[in-house]
DNA sequence: CTGAAAGCGCTTACAG
DNA sequence: CTGAAAGCGCTTACAG
């Protein structure tokens, strides 16, 4: 025995002994088991209360095979999105008595190839992976069999769980609302084959607006610097410059921004600009961006309510769904115009 | 025994078993004690490569009588400052196997005051408290006796264990950059007295410039809308407006860029605005914000060692300290002015 | 230096 | 429905 100067906590023996029932009650009591007469249950949750009793995860989980740690993969902490979001699944976990083991990809391929083989300093019950590059082909070479939730624009089919909300409808949302104010020329910040550039043509479309690919920029990553770049390039296509500019990441659009604000141009009178995220930069920003705002906390408990069924089924087979979280357009300055 | 349908993981008697040693023997050289003889440690760590063993933290834990969990206390992880900060408290907590619980407490006094209690889901071994509101008295009123490791701007003097810049010499260095630009009416906004308000008065009284209590502006929040506010009211002041803004937050000092923004005014020309954390915004936004940039990995690197000092003594006494880690000023847009 | 064994605090068949 | 007991995978005195 270590010596042990802390005071020590109640165990669940201590618990059952107070409450004058076995172990067995008391662990059905708390983990809402079997049937537990009224009466019993009252007395059960009275001796938890008074004696301040919390089980031991340590011990809980040895006992039940599990780790108790879920793993999250995301490009980066530091990119606000991902922060974000990260708040949410662990608020989720903690409701469920999980840990969270936050892990960087740094938005490479390679790192998130790995990070679905499961090669985590801990051993870990599931894993929700935020994919900027995986494909249903990396999914189908999948050999690890732990519980998996995908998180991401990019969909997978039946390959693999995944949630998000979606982004077709969110892209046709965002430019729908800049043709409604009376855009022509609108933009594609951050074009790339997928379902925020097909709800960009979407809403072109529907509006009886020509989808010009000079006017859809491509760009390497989702940075302010990319962002910034694209948008130098649309404005210097001379005098058939774009009249708004939907950029495909809040980030993005804060160095498109940028590159406008450097050549003179006012936002939203000469170009009208909205982004994607909601991250907090975009109300904080002059003139504050309107965005897409997707449900993080629906993200996030939807992703571990996918899990625990994984988790629930013990290894048993659990067809692969891919669900569907609200979003909103929040309308902000960088398209209504500054009003203080 | 529950019926489980994932392969097993290797535990510790089947790596001592291929390596032909003690479970002991295997332990220690898991965990770096005693006298192993080259030869042997050689052998297990083979045998541990071969079968991939990972130790199974439950049964470590329950066995030492741990959690393995430290709580993370923070105002709100949407806050860009403590999602960065909280980024390198768990990259270094897993360095030591330790899983982090993080809880918001909403910036509240009370809910500050909750926490010192330690009234969390889990038993947790240690506590790092980011607090904003918390004085001395509530550290010496503490009857808890979980380890404790205070961050922030306020100081703790021998009551607690407390790691920090040195605020008043990073409010100076902010100071005095902005005296070096050759401003002459330098603002704060935030005044509160503490650290940095008295690293801005010092700053003012080397370089021979008056202190003028009109130019000390006061918040009632560390947000965008605060900095606005302050912002606004000393343009009010008129002819004598300020040349130069030191805020105490990159957040207050985006509200306070978009306060002169709205009234015509040009960063860094008219005025040239300092801020504090350097958040990721601070260089995407346009003009991009000079600031002081704390050094975040050795804020979390200490804490975690300070908290690992008073947990290796178990509960006995381990006289507080106050450390200090380091910080740069990091010279961008908003006073060197813009040059695309 | 090593090995056998107890113990950490839960969960869960199992027998009553 | 309840109780006694085994077992989860480690760590750590303890005896050799």
């Amino acid at each position: 025995m270590v010596h042990d100067r802390r005071s020590p906590q109640p165990r669940l023996t201590d618990v059952a002994e107070i409450a004058g029932v076995s172990m067995k009650t008391v662990s059905n009591v708390i983990n809402g088991y079997a049937h537990v007469s009224e009466r019993t249950r009252t007395r059960v949750l009275a001796a938890i209360e008074e004696v301040g009793y919390r089980p031991n995860l340590s011990a809980r989980n040895l006992a039940r095979g599990r780790s108790g740690v879920i793993a999250l993969v995301v490009p980066r902490l530091e990119m606000p999105y991902f922060a974000a979001l990260a708040g949410r699944v662990v608020e989720r976990a903690e409701a469920r008595g999980w840990f969270v083991l936050i892990h960087e990809s740094g938005g490479d391929l390679a790192a998130e190839r790995e990070a679905l083989e499961g090669r985590f300093p801990q051993r870990i019950d599931g894993l929700i992976v935020s994919a900027q590059h995986l494909a249903p082909a990396d999914l189908a070479a999948r050999t690890d069999r732990t519980p998996l939730v995908l998180l991401g624009e990019q969909t997978f089919g039946s390959v693999a769980h995944h949630v998000a909300i979606d982004n077709t409808e969110a892209a046709r949302a965002a430019v729908g609302h800049l043709v409604h104010l009376g855009r022509r020329r609108i933009a594609l910040v951050g074009a790339t084959p997928g379902p925020r550039q097909q709800g960009y043509i979407e809403a072109l479309e529907s509006a009886g607006l020509p989808v010009l690919p000079e006017l859809m920029v491509p760009i390497t990553a989702n940075s302010g610097e990319e962002g910034e770049r694209a948008a130098r390039a649309l404005l210097d296509l001379g005098a058939a410059t774009p009249d708004g500019i939907f950029a495909v990441t809040d980030w993005v659009a804060l160095g498109a921004m940028r590159a406008l604000h450097l050549r003179g141009l006012h936002v939203p009178d000469d170009v009208a600009v909205v982004g994607f995220d909601d991250i907090p930069y975009a109300r904080a920003v002059t003139p504050s961006l309107t965005t897409i705002s997707p449900d993080r906390s629906a993200l996030a408990e939807a992703a571990l309510r996918m899990l625990e069924a994984q988790i629930a089924a013990d290894g048993g087979p659990v067809p692969p769904v891919d669900e569907r979280v609200p979003f909103t357009l929040v309308v902000r300055e960088s398209t209504a115009g500054i009003h203080p």
